[in-house]
DNA sequence: ATAGGGTTAG
């Protein structure tokens, strides 16, 4: 008599795609345990959060389960939070209240109320916010929390902190999720106040300081805390290495990843796409290349975001071989952001077509374009001269992908049009735009007029800029350009003159075409 | 389970 095998649920451990998930499934199944609560609770955490792209299997395990127990209800509710669309957890949750015999517990609002702050969605945050009240659960260490930060993600930290208010004894987590709600919002001197207030602070308070100060422009202060900070971890390197980064302070963000490696740390992916990304907006190829052999001594090769981040910089840096490299042996995956930087990459060194050509691989490799995407494609087309095509690609975006497009992809096609020469047509696409036309809109406008030196449409776009932003003054360089352009130099003189009026000492390296030269 | 760092455009 053959013992019965028992069937262990660590082979979840190595499950790392649906498939697998799927035949790990069919065991279950077939040894009948899927009436089991805990190994269908299992399997449900597995295909709802370790796993990407699993959520409708998660849905499809969880509606043919029985009488699913309160931790598959919250682990669903988990997943749908954590999705690009989190309202939906609130079905399961309205399933929970009609169909169940859990009522919702602390887990159930903690991921509730997690999804409200992922969809920054006021409403839902506010009425889960109530429904935990009735049910005595705001009071729980978790969900209170939790509502803190939902109130602020939301952007109303003044809810955030009545709510932190309210909170008996708030631990320190409690009090980090309060600092953190204020830098959220840029609220540089409520964040201080509770800095100040803290009874205790751990190094998630440090780095939230730090983090916060860079985000709001502070960099002195977030270099002299991290300088004071005694205990450093890695988060609290990649924290002031990324602040540097984006504030444009490119030099200081390698020096501190210099010091990094000096005191013989290993930096991690964070700080390593960090630095990579400062190396990609300064131009420091050579930098980027000692990079890149750690990288690949290191063994982070296999990292998405440090791939994505190096293909960028060497296609920033001018390098398209290099970057055509990575992409090419770019292990597993790509992602919206590799095939969207080589798009980027192609377009910006004039490789319209061939931008073109990788937008519609990217398409069949079945990986959606977002909003990014089409300005950088709208941007090839642009550059190269490719207007049909990019009016085409503009046009496809809302009718077949259903994204709306932002003033930044008006402005592409205003731009696609302008350098074109089709004046007209840019004006009336700018005229006829669903939301209103921007300065910057205007100025790509009136930047297209000067180059074809059309005097009378400028004119007209001088006007409506100065409309839509009253104390420009940038644009009085355009218009004489046109003056010029056109041969003009009266007229050129004139506008002259009157920008001297304007004190145009105050635009910092304006220029303009010398009228001797005409 | 609640708090901290991320790459793509402009």
């Amino acid at each position: 008599m053959s013992k019965p095998r028992q069937f262990s649920l660590s082979v979840l451990t190595n499950c790392k795609t649906l498939k697998s998930l799927k035949q790990i499934h069919a065991q279950v199944l077939k040894k009948g345990l899927d009436s089991d609560p805990f190994v269908a609770g299992k399997l449900l955490l597995h295909c709802s959060i370790n796993l990407s792209d699993s959520l409708d299997y998660a849905h499809r395990l969880f509606t043919y389960t029985p009488n699913p127990d309160a931790f598959m209800y919250n682990t669903l509710i988990r997943g749908l939070g954590e999705s690009e669309t989190p309202q939906k957890s609130l079905s399961i949750f309205t399933h929970m209240l009609g169909y169940s015999n859990f009522p919702p517990d602390s887990f159930s609002f903690a991921f509730l109320l997690k999804g409200a702050a992922n969809a920054r969605c006021l409403r839902m945050g506010s009425q889960l916010h109530c429904q935990a009240l009735v049910r005595g659960l705001d009071s729980h260490a978790f969900v209170g929390t939790t509502i803190v930060s939902m109130y602020a993600e939301c952007g109303i930290v003044g809810f955030s902190r009545k709510m932190f208010d309210e909170m008996p004894e708030p631990n320190v987590v409690a009090w980090n999720a309060m600092l953190t709600a204020y830098f959220r919002c840029y609220d540089l001197k409520g964040a201080e106040g509770i800095f100040y207030l803290m009874p205790f602070r751990d190094l998630t308070s440090m780095n939230v300081m730090l983090a916060g100060y860079t985000k709001v422009g502070e960099l002195e202060l977030a270099k002299k805390l991290f300088l004071g900070m005694l205990i450093k971890d890695d988060v609290s390197w990649s924290t002031i290495i990324i602040g540097l980064a984006q504030s444009g302070s490119y030099d200081e963000a390698l020096s501190y990843f210099r010091e990094l490696r000096r005191l013989g740390l290993t930096p991690n992916e964070v700080s390593l796409t960090g630095v990579l990304s400062a190396c990609a907006q300064s131009g420091a190829l050579a930098f980027a290349i000692t990079l890149h052999g750690f990288i690949e001594k290191s063994g982070m090769v296999w990292i998405l975001s440090v791939n994505n981040a190096l293909l960028d910089t060497y296609s920033k840096c001018g390098s398209l071989d290099m970057a055509c490299l990575v992409f090419k042996r770019m292990p597993g995956k790509k992602s919206i952001v590799s095939w969207t930087s080589m798009v980027t990459g192609l377009a910006m060194q004039g490789y319209g077509e061939g931008a073109i050509k990788l937008f519609n691989e990217m398409k069949e490799s079945g990986i959606k374009p977002d909003g990014i995407t089409f300005i950088a494609i709208l941007k090839a087309c642009s550059h190269a001269g490719l207007i049909e095509q990019g009016y085409k690609i503009f046009s496809k975006m809302t009718e077949e992908y259903g994204i709306d497009p932002t003033i930044e992809h008006y402005g592409c096609v205003v731009d696609l049009y302008g350098r074109a020469g089709l004046l007209q047509k840019a004006y009336d696409f700018v005229i006829q735009m669903p939301i209103p036309p921007t300065a910057i809109i205007w100025r790509t406008l009136l930047g297209a007029c000067s180059f074809f030196g059309d005097v009378v449409l400028a004119e007209r776009v001088k006007e409506r800029l100065v409309k839509a932003d009253p104390d420009n003054s940038g644009d009085h360089v355009l218009l004489s350009n046109t003056y010029a352009v056109a041969g003009k130099q009266n007229d050129v003189v004139m506008i002259r003159e009157s920008m001297a009026e304007l004190k145009m000492k105050k635009i910092p390296g304006w220029s303009m075409i010398e009228v001797d030269k005409f």
